[in-house]
DNA sequence: GACCTCGGATTATCT
DNA sequence: ATCCGAGGTC
């Protein structure tokens, strides 16, 4: 080892020159190449930056690229490491390493080996919806009245399961009430729904994946001889499955590089096993274990807001994260009125800066716990016309029209996926109903079979009007004039032909309406997407695209450089860094979300949440907080995050925004028992619809959280308050008649 | 079967 | 506020 790197660094300068602008853990982490390494990289610390170059040295190193298997956890991580290898190893070497998410990845594998668990390579990826859709339709036939169990609750139940490899004949060892029978129920239909469809689910790409490498030894062996050399990122975040893969892939060779921060795992509500990073010790026989503790992204100061904050989570490794930055600005704290008003601050903010500060807007992130937060600073953007994209959104993908093109695609690729048939059978109308679907789909279930192939024994259907007969009819011979233009034509041009052909751009036209027009627009924007696509990959086929599509979420993911700000979740956010960060809803019951205030656990995840959204800032930070948030079409009331308050008091500058002229809010009064009154100031003038300043001030006196009593039902604690300004209404729970919503404009409510 | 209206439920985070 | 399903009418 040691002698082919000196000889290296004699021979390519190029290398010596990479390896001089690395700190010295950062060079042990990038030669380290054999053997099984454990990188705990801080924020901040570099740590993409040793991957990639430690990449780049195996390669220089003589190791083949397609030897290289390096995993992500998201998308985003995939892409930045993609373009960070790209600079650093020639072309053609890049395309050969394999580089992406777990479920990209795996879904590639099992293209090429899906006949040997009965799949054929064309199977479709479910996405949730497609998986709700399923489940409902599976509740349904079960007679199980939808109200009780809904179909998002059920899919995320049943993909937990999965998560920790609980199959549905074994789900009731787990879970033992009688809603769980019934779950498990649910689960074994979904099991041969997915099967008959010749379809997968995201959780499946990661089981079945285990199922091919335990299936049989030469698919093992093949599969860890072509990856001699793994690389995992953001280890920590790795559940069960994930971690299974890793370990099978790596028995042979023990090369197996993963890198973590075990204070930025997020997403154990996925399945993730903080376990995972910390037994990699036991896993592997006495690992390298380099640590990258310098920071080279903050300034002192966030770095130690970062830190105060951090520190109140029981569970962690000691880790020294320090830097040489300078310190910097304080942290800047903002009160706003209500969402509107804070997208306005922040956005204006921003506005100014670049304007005045002369900071390009692509250096500005927007961040959020909650996607339905980004909809006030999409409407703030628009209106200042600032350049923003939102990353990592789903908005265009969720669109019916984009969904139905994409439904149309995928049946024809694959036509046993029945949750596509029943999107497009009657999109644009065709005479094809709930009635006559609902009794082919009957039939094709007692056939063991998929709707599409009940179609072709269409005859043999009892219970069918003849309209019915003859429309499906007709939808079969269209389709399979459709198959044969397929087999004859390049993907490309056939994607074209076929939209065309079903009628919907025909149909959006004839509508005519503004609805419509934008309708007809995003399915031009997906066929100049696939356009785009086959330009660049002119080798892959439809199979290859519509898989790209379902496990990536968004597409203007290749605007992602563009001169615009980005406004996205914290956990989208993960692994990337901004000069200037905004980390907006710091509010009680939203950041950290109800629901985890009373579990520790579930806490501490939130807190780390908060600590990867504040190291993505490297000069500014600023966090703001609203005071009134609507929610189900009302205003609730909250107070700011108890997060706020871990912050180092010293770090924190709060300050009123620019055109308030009257509150500075001291930092005892936040979380003090002080009722809280805001001041009308122009944005709410300007832009709130009814104008906050003219709410009667008594109203407000009270808060969540306050003990009151009311003249009849008693003493009782105060849990929300939400409604209109006018009319406030707080739901009380009282002890002696529990939960209670009352006016407050009537109730009368002391306060004890 | 298509279209309408009404009422209820819904909101984490990513693949 | 908005999206979806149920139930009614044409």
């Amino acid at each position: 080892m040691t002698l082919k790197l000196i000889k290296t660094e004699s021979e390519t300068p190029s290398i010596n020159s990479i390896l001089d602008k690395l700190n010295e853990s950062q060079q042990k982490a990038v030669t380290s190449i054999e053997g099984p390494v454990l990188i705990i990289a801080g924020a901040g610390s570099g740590k993409t930056r040793a991957l990639t170059h430690r990449i780049a040295y195996m390669i220089d190193q003589g190791i083949r690229p397609e030897n290289i298997l390096a995993l992500t956890f998201t998308n985003k991580a995939a892409e930045e490491m993609s373009l960070r290898i790209a600079s650093l190893v020639p072309q053609n070497a890049v395309t050969r390493i394999w580089s992406g998410t777990f479920h990209s990845i795996f879904a590639r594998i099992l293209r090429i080996e899906a006949e040997s668990i009965g799949y054929t390579r064309s199977f479709s990826i479910y996405d949730t919806d497609d998986s709700s859709n399923a489940i409902k339709d599976i509740i349904r036939n079960l007679g199980i009245s939808t109200q009780q169990y809904t179909p998002q609750a059920i899919r995320g139940k049943i993909s937990s399961a999965k998560n920790q490899m609980l199959t549905w004949d074994k789900y009731t060892d787990v879970y033992t009430t009688s809603n769980d029978r019934t779950i498990a129920d649910i689960y074994k239909e979904y099991e041969e729904n997915l099967k008959r469809s010749n379809a997968m689910d995201f959780d499946d790409l990661l089981l079945n994946m285990i199922r091919i490498l335990r299936n049989d030894m030469a698919t093992l062996k093949k599969y860890q001889e072509r990856f001699k050399y793994l690389l995992v990122d953001e280890y920590q975040d790795t559940n069960r499955p994930q971690y299974l893969v890793c370990k099978m892939l790596a028995e042979a060779h023990k090369n197996i590089c993963v890198v973590g921060d075990d204070a930025q795992s997020i997403y154990k509500w996925r399945g993730a096993d903080i376990k995972n990073i910390l037994d990699f010790q036991k896993d592997y026989d006495n690992p390298t274990i380099i640590r990258l503790e310098q920071n080279y992204r903050s300034t002192k100061n966030i770095l130690s807001a970062a830190d105060s904050v951090i520190k109140n989570n029981r569970k962690q490794i000691s880790k020294d994260l320090w830097t040489d930055n300078p310190d910097g600005d304080k942290i800047r704290l903002v009160e706003c009125i209500d969402e509107i008003d804070e997208a306005e601050f922040i956005i204006k903010t921003i506005n100014s800066k670049i304007s005045n500060e002369n900071i390009s807007a692509k250096n500005f992130a927007v961040l959020y716990r909650t996607n339905a937060q980004s909809l006030a600073f999409e409407n703030s953007c628009r209106k200042h016309k600032t350049p923003y994209i939102i990353v990592g959104g789903m908005s265009f993908y969720k669109r019916k029209e984009v969904k139905d093109v994409y439904s149309y695609l995928k049946f024809i690729c694959n036509p046993k996926d029945n949750e596509s048939l029943v999107r497009i059978i009657n999109e644009p109308p065709r005479g094809i109903g709930q009635q006559t679907l609902s009794s082919v789909r009957s039939f094709a279930k007692n056939e063991k079979s998929s709707i599409y192939e009940a179609f072709q024994k269409i005859d043999s259907i009892t219970d069918l009007a003849s309209r019915g007969k003859n429309s499906i009819k007709a939808f079969t011979d269209f389709i399979n004039e459709i198959l044969v233009i397929k087999s004859k034509t390049e993907p490309r041009e056939f994607a074209t032909q076929f939209i065309e052909k079903t009628g919907l751009l025909q149909m959006y036209k004839e509508i005519d309406t503004e609805d419509s027009i934008d309708r007809w627009n995003n399915v031009q924007q997906v066929l100049s997407d696939i356009a785009t696509f086959f330009r660049m990959e002119p080798d892959k086929d439809l199979e290859d695209y519509l898989q790209q599509v379902t496990l990536i979420s968004d597409i203007d993911e290749k605007d992602i450089n563009r001169d615009q700000i980005k406004l996205m979740t914290i956990h989208s956010a993960k692994g990337l860094e901004f000069p200037v960060v905004f980390i907006a809803g710091l509010e009680k019951g939203l950041f950290p979300f109800a629901r985890t205030e009373s579990i520790r656990d579930e806490e501490e995840e939130e807190r780390r949440l908060f600590y990867v959204a504040i190291t993505r800032a490297m000069e500014n930070l600023y966090l703001t907080y609203a005071t009134r948030r609507m929610r189900f079409g009302e205003y609730n009331y909250q107070n700011p995050s108890k997060f706020i308050s871990e912050i180092d008091p010293k770090l924190i500058d709060m300050k009123a925004k620019p055109t308030q002229q009257s509150i500075v809010q001291p930092r005892s009064k936040l979380h003090g028992g002080n009722p809280y009154r805001p001041k009308a100031d122009n944005y709410s003038q300007v832009f709130s619809d009814d104008s906050y300043s003219q709410m009667p001030e008594n109203e407000l006196k009270l808060k969540s959280g306050d003990r009151v009593k009311h003249s009849v039902f008693g003493p009782g604690k105060i849990e929300s308050i939400s409604g209109t300004p006018h009319n406030l209404q707080a739901t009380v729970y009282f002890q002696t008649v529990g939960r209670k919503k009352l006016m407050l404009q009537y109730a009368k409510l002391e306060k004890i």
